[in-house]
DNA sequence: AACATTTTTGCATTCGTATGCAATACGGTT
DNA sequence: AACCGTATTGCATACGAATGCAAAAATGTT
């Protein structure tokens, strides 16, 4: 029962044993560039392979002093944008070498506890996606040097670093699109009025109406969560004069919204509505929906993320970096399409207004 | 800058010095049930917090050889069941003061690379959700003393535990179901055909089917992936005398095939065609599909795969353990509803023949 | 007050691996 | 064969916390 049959603990000084080798000369053999003879280091891997060794990852952080492992804190996945995030920062970083704590469940909501989990991992980075964390716990990363990176969300005070997309541009341009599209009364459904996205979209949103001459918008809030969505949904819809084209902040809410519209008001989208989302996830391209939203450039957002990490990780600076990505506005069956500025780019139909 | 300001390797000697006690008297003070007078205890958690101390986790691993982490492999997390999943076992093993480390992307589809990480970090447990695991490793796994559990999924060699619900049974139940409805030809888009969940599902429709005397089901293969599964819809609509009910194996799968039949073969559902789908995932609920489905109690599945792991992990004593769990045919939209036998509970509409 | 018990404490060691340093082996030159 | 430079190797120690053991302190008993 010796070969094959693989011990729980084998270590390295067993397998220096099996080898006739030092300890040290199995530490090398599993250290890429240190300095082994090839014959050695074939000796210790046919023993390791006979014995079933593994480097102990846990020995080795702790006295390297590197995780390699990247926590990431996102507080709920009910909005397939961030499953969808999370499968493709599972590939990078796996291809980075690196593995990925996953914190998740309502409890990441408020991510102070979360935050002495992450601490005692001694973690080599962090990624927030769908919760912030307090101004002084962003500072006390930035102390202990571990990397933070912001995904899809920023805070006022630039300490830490983050990814996002344009948008209060990408609100400006689904205003002009809804006004190409000769609409007269608008509504907005909120996502988390605390959150810096929301606060932008909107902003760009607002600032493109006024420029076209309307200043007031119906408000309604979601919280970019389907129920809440729904809710502020029937009621908007409810009112004497209800607007006939709805900027909902993200597609999992315009989804809700939708059918909503559909199937309690028997609406009929976009003729008697128009609806524009943002993100471009799933079920916006699922011909049911076809919603026209403001995409956000996915990957390349978990390229940048990466990106900042690995750098702040190998060099050590922790210098607060921002990436701002474009977007376009998707142009499908969910809202009423202007007269012009729509073109065909590889098979999409994208709103590009002017030149 | 020492009061307040936290420096990054604040060790348990350092507190020791400022608290005026020994390194022990620190690592007592943070294990619970550890013997230290009140006094002591009180001093040190000033000093700890004064100088930002937290347990370091990598080296409390070492010496304890628990990491408490527990590795979850999802290959693919397009299918919203399994980012709910995830949520789910991310609030539960927190509460269990556990971590969790994600496996995820395309690499997670051959385990075998990904095993390697996992047995690197010495990790206390292992939930594979979608991917399986060749039984060599398993058995390596059951060596090392690592708690292994299959979730929505099984083995022929029972040798690692499982949760799963009764798929062949749920098969049945839709066969039934879509025989009362009293529909005359039957189709079956299919998942991965390797996986024993779809195999389950498929053998008790064709048993159903087959006791009402039809053994001759169109089939397709949708491999759990939308594209696919697309493609398999409007093979099958295609054909000449097209299936009046068709069972989807998710509704991951569903929705897809409920677009392509309304808006490629204009069919109206359930009128001209009836779709009964599987995991009673969110949007089966969303009233666009209102998916008549076999439900999975994802709650209940988590639980017992937490329990199974907890178990395991403290008694050390690994013994495969089967728990199989019931769901409900949950009756929306999307199927013909039989004269009989659909009963209201709670105010859901579920299918319960005879008794 | 003297002793017996119990609680608390510190010492020293351990976990499994990485690495600086000195020692050794190897290769090539002359 | 003697010598030098380079490539390998082993030794010893460090990483940060947990824990068995024995010493010390606190508590209880008579």
């Amino acid at each position: 029962m010796d070969s094959g049959i693989k011990r729980p603990g084998v270590t390295s000084s067993e397998v220096a044993r099996r080898a006739g080798v030092s300890q040290s000369a199995v530490s090398r053999t599993f250290t890429p560039g240190a300095s082994i003879a090839p014959k050695t280091r074939a000796k210790v891997l046919a023993a390791a392979k006979e014995l079933g060794y593994r480097p102990n990852a846990i020995a080795r952080s702790l006295i390297t002093n590197k995780s390699r492992i990247i926590a990431v804190v996102m507080a709920y996945l009910e909005n397939l944008f961030y499953p969808d995030v999370l499968e493709e920062l599972g590939r990078q970083l796996a291809a980075q070498n690196y593995r990925l704590l996953l914190f998740t469940g309502s409890m990441a909501r408020d991510s102070d506890p979360v935050f002495d989990q992450i601490m005692q991992y001694r973690v080599d980075g962090i990624i927030l996606a769908s919760t912030s964390l307090s101004s002084e716990l962003s500072e006390e990363c930035a102390a202990a040097g571990i990397p933070v990176v912001l995904f899809n969300r920023t805070t006022e005070r630039d300490a830490v670093s983050s990814v996002t997309t344009r948008n209060r541009e990408g609100g400006r341009r689904i205003g002009e699109f809804l006004l190409a599209g000769g609409h007269r009364r608008f509504g907005y459904i909120a996502g988390l009025e605390t959150s810096s996205t929301n606060r932008d979209r909107y902003a760009g949103f607002a600032e493109a109406l006024a420029e076209g001459g309307h200043t007031d918008i119906a408000i309604g809030t979601g919280n970019y969560s389907r129920a809440d969505a729904e809710a502020a949904a029937r009621e908007m819809l409810a009112l004497p004069d209800r607007p006939d084209a709805l900027f909902v902040a993200n597609d999992h809410m315009a989804v809700a919204v939708m059918d909503v519209a559909r199937y309690e008001f028997g609406l009929s989208i976009p003729q008697d509505l128009s609806i524009v989302g943002y993100d471009d996830v799933g079920p916006a391209r699922w011909t049911s929906y076809g919603i026209t939203t403001m995409s956000q450039p996915l990957k390349r957002m978990v390229d940048a993320t990466v990106d900042i990490l690995m750098e702040q990780i190998s060099s050590g600076e922790i210098e607060a970096e921002h990436r701002i990505l474009s977007g376009e506005l998707v142009v499908r069956t969910s809202a009423r399409v202007p007269e012009s500025g729509v073109v065909e780019i590889d098979g999409r139909r994208v709103f590009k207004p002017k030149g």
